[in-house]
DNA sequence: CCTAGTTGCGCAAGCGTTTGCGTTCAGATT
DNA sequence: AATCTGAACGCAAACGCTTGCGCAACTAGG
C-alpha cells in the first residue's frame, strides 16, 4: 500500500502532527528529531497526499495555466518558460488547452479548475464573461498578450509600436502599396491585432499613403491563412510591393504564395513580419521580435509574488521590449530594376 | 466563502451523499430528485472539490503528461492532442516539462506526481531507473516515441523504415555520398537515433556503398545543431552530395548553413528530413510524414481504455503508419551539369 | 394479507493532511 | 524554592467529499 503520513509517524515514534511540521519546515520541531524524521520519510519513501494536504490547508499549490492551442510556437514557448518558473518554486501546472469553440465554452462554464488551483495564468484572452468566471475562482490572476482587464495582472508588448518599426522600415525602403496580413477579430476583445494595425495605419499617415482597404487581408494568424491572403493581395490589379504580416508564420505563408506565384523575394515583393519565430532566423526573415519566453517567465513570476504576498492585487502591467530585426526578405520596390 | 456540498445538500433539504450520487450520475437518485439537485447546484455555482473527493474515492482524474520541452513543435503538438482526448473524457492534464536535467532529476527523485494522477503519459523516454520510479507509481503507463519498456503502453513509428525510405530516395537519385546528421546518444536509452542510423546503414549497405564514418554528425535535434553538422560536413575534404537529417529542424539547420555556403539546394546539395514539420512544407522540404497529432490522441486513448477497464495490463505497441513526402530539397547530384 | 424484492434515501465512517490549542518539561528568573 | 517562559510535541477537530450499510416505503407475487 501507499506509505501514509501515520506509517513514518509510526516509524519515528512520533504524531502525526510533528511529521508534518518537520517535513514542512515548520517551526516546533527540535532539529535532532527533524533529521530523524526526514531520514524515515526518505527510507519509506513517503511523499505527502496532494489530496489530503490541500484539502486541510486550502492551499492547492497548482497554478491553472490556459492556453488556446499549446501546439503553436508562441504558446508554446510562453508555457514552456512559464512552467520552468512555477515547478522551480514548487508548483505544479494545471494544463488547459481551449483550441476549439466547444472545449472554450465547456471549461468556462464548468470551471473545472475552480477549487484546484492557487492562481491562473491565462495566455489566451478572456471575453468579458470569461474574465468574470476567472475572476469569481478568487485567486491571482495573470494574462501574456495585450488587453488589459480588471483584476489581472499582465505582461506583453508594444504591438502598435512594434507594427510602426516594421511598416516603417518598408515606407523608408520607398514602398507606397503596402499590404498588410492581419488575424481578424476572431476571438473577439483580443487587441493584438487591432494595435498592430493601428501602427500600420500611423505609419501610412505619417507618410502621407492613403490606406486602400484592399491591401488588408485576412490570414487567421496561420501558415494557410497567411497564405491565402497573400495570393488574395497578388490578384489584385494594382499588388502590393511590400507586405507586413502581424505574424510570422503568416508571413511564412505568404512566402510560401509568393514561391509558388514565381515571384521572388525581396527582388519582386518585400514581406516583413511579427514575432520573431524560432524559424524565421531560418529562412531569413525580416521581422519585429517579441521576448516570448520572457513573457512567460515575466507572467509567472508576478503572479509567484502575488502568491507569496496575499492581499497583494495585481501588478501593474509591463510592457516588455521589441527589437526590429532586419534580414534578407525585404529590400527597395523593384530592386531588380534599379541595379 | 465557497459553496460546498453541504450547502447544496441542504438548499435541496436531502443528504450530502444523495447531492453527490446525483451529481456525478450515480443509481439510488430518483430523477425527479436529481433534477432538483442539479438545478440547485447550477443556481449556487457549485463544484465538487477536487481535493476532498480525490481524498475520499482515491481517483483524481488526473493525468500526468510528462515532456522534455514543451516548447518544440513535435512535444507541442503531441501534448496538444493528447490534451483534447484527456479534457474530453474529464481528466485534467498535470503538465511537467523536463527540460534541464536538473528539472528531470528533480522530477523523478521526488516524484511529485505520486498520488495526484491516475495515469502518465511519458513524452520522454525513461531510462530504466526513470521507468522503475514511474512504475512504483502503480498507474497505467504510455510513451510516445520509441523504446518498448515492460509495463508501458507504447505508440511510436517505424524509425528504421523510415530513414530506409529517406535514404533510399537519396541513393536511388544517384547519390553515393550520403551525410547523415543525426541526434546522438544525449539522452541515453532513447532509441530513436539509433533506430534511423539503422536504416540509413541498411540502404547504403543494399546499394553496396561503403559508410564513412565521417559523413556521420552529430545536429542534437535542434536548428542550430543541424547548421553546425552541416557545416562540419562541407568542411570535409569530400563533402556529401545528399544529406539525411534525423529531423526536419536538423534539416532546416542544414538549409541555413547551405545558404550561408552559397550553395544551392538542391542542386549543389540534396536534404531530406524526418518528421513532417508544420514549417517544412512551407519551404518545400523533403522528408518522412509521421502523424505527430494521431500519435498523442492514440497514446490518449489507450491509456483512457486502461483507466476504464482496470486490470488491463498495458496495451501492445502500437505502430503508426509514415510516408514518405517528396518536395524540393533533392534531387540528382550535380543535377546543373547533368541538364 | 404476508413475504420478498426493489427503490430512494440517510448515517456515519473514513480518506490523509493541517493546525489551533493544550500539555509537558527543562531551564531561566526572581 | 516557587514561578515564569519557551520549546517540543501530542490531541483532536476540521477540510469536503465518497460509499458501504441500514432502514423505510413501496411494488409485486403467491
Amino acid at each position: 500500500m501507499t506509505v501514509s503520513i501515520t506509517d513514518v509517524a509510526e516509524a519515528t515514534g512520533v504524531s502525526a502532527s510533528t511529521v508534518s511540521r518537520a517535513l514542512r519546515g515548520r517551526p516546533g520541531v527540535s532539529e535532532e528529531m527533524r533529521a530523524r524524521i526526514v531520514a524515515a520519510a526518505a527510507e519509506l519513501g513517503y511523499t505527502a497526499s496532494r489530496s489530503a494536504s490541500s484539502l486541510a490547508s486550502g492551499r492547492t499549490c497548482t497554478i491553472g495555466v490556459v492556453v488556446p492551442y499549446v501546439g503553436r510556437w508562441f504558446f508554446g514557448t510562453v508555457l514552456d518558460a512559464a512552467e520552468k518558473v512555477f515547478s522551480a518554486a514548487g508548483y505544479d501546472v494545471l494544463l488547459y488547452n481551449l483550441g476549439s469553440p466547444e472545449a472554450r465554452k465547456r471549461f468556462f462554464t464548468k470551471l473545472p479548475i475552480r477549487k484546484r488551483v492557487d492562481a491562473v495564468l491565462s495566455l489566451l484572452i478572456p471575453d468579458p464573461e470569461e474574465a468574470t468566471a476567472l475572476r469569481s475562482l478568487d485567486v491571482p490572476l495573470a494574462t501574456t498578450v495585450g488587453g488589459a482587464r480588471p483584476g489581472f495582472t499582465v505582461v506583453g508588448i508594444d504591438d502598435r509600436g512594434g507594427a510602426e518599426s516594421a511598416v516603417r522600415h518598408l515606407v523608408n525602403l520607398g514602398h507606397r502599396r503596402v499590404g498588410m496580413i492581419s488575424g481578424a477579430s476572431e476571438p473577439l476583445h483580443w487587441t493584438t491585432p487591432l494595435d498592430r494595425r493601428r501602427g500600420y495605419l500611423d505609419v501610412l499617415a505619417d507618410a502621407g499613403i492613403e490606406p486602400d482597404p484592399a491591401l488588408e487581408t485576412d490570414g487567421a494568424y496561420t501558415v494557410e491563412g497567411g497564405e491565402r491572403a497573400m495570393s488574395e493581395l497578388l490578384a489584385l490589379r494594382h499588388p502590393p510591393t511590400a507586405v507586413f504580416a502581424q505574424s510570422d508564420e503568416m508571413a511564412m505563408g505568404a512566402l510560401r504564395a509568393l514561391r509558388r506565384h514565381r515571384l521572388r523575394v525581396p527582388d519582386d515583393v518585400s514581406v516583413v513580419g511579427f514575432d520573431d519565430h524560432e524559424l524565421s532566423e531560418v529562412i531569413g526573415l525580416t521581422t519585429v521580435a517579441q521576448p516570448v519566453a520572457a513573457q512567460g517567465r515575466e507572467a509567472a513570476r508576478l503572479l509567484l509574488a502575488q502568491l507569496d504576498d496575499p492581499d497583494a492585487g495585481p501588478a501593474d502591467p509591463v510592457e516588455m521590449p521589441i527589437r526590429f530585426i532586419l534580414r534578407e526578405t525585404t529590400a527597395p520596390p523593384h530592386s531588380r530594376r534599379q541595379r
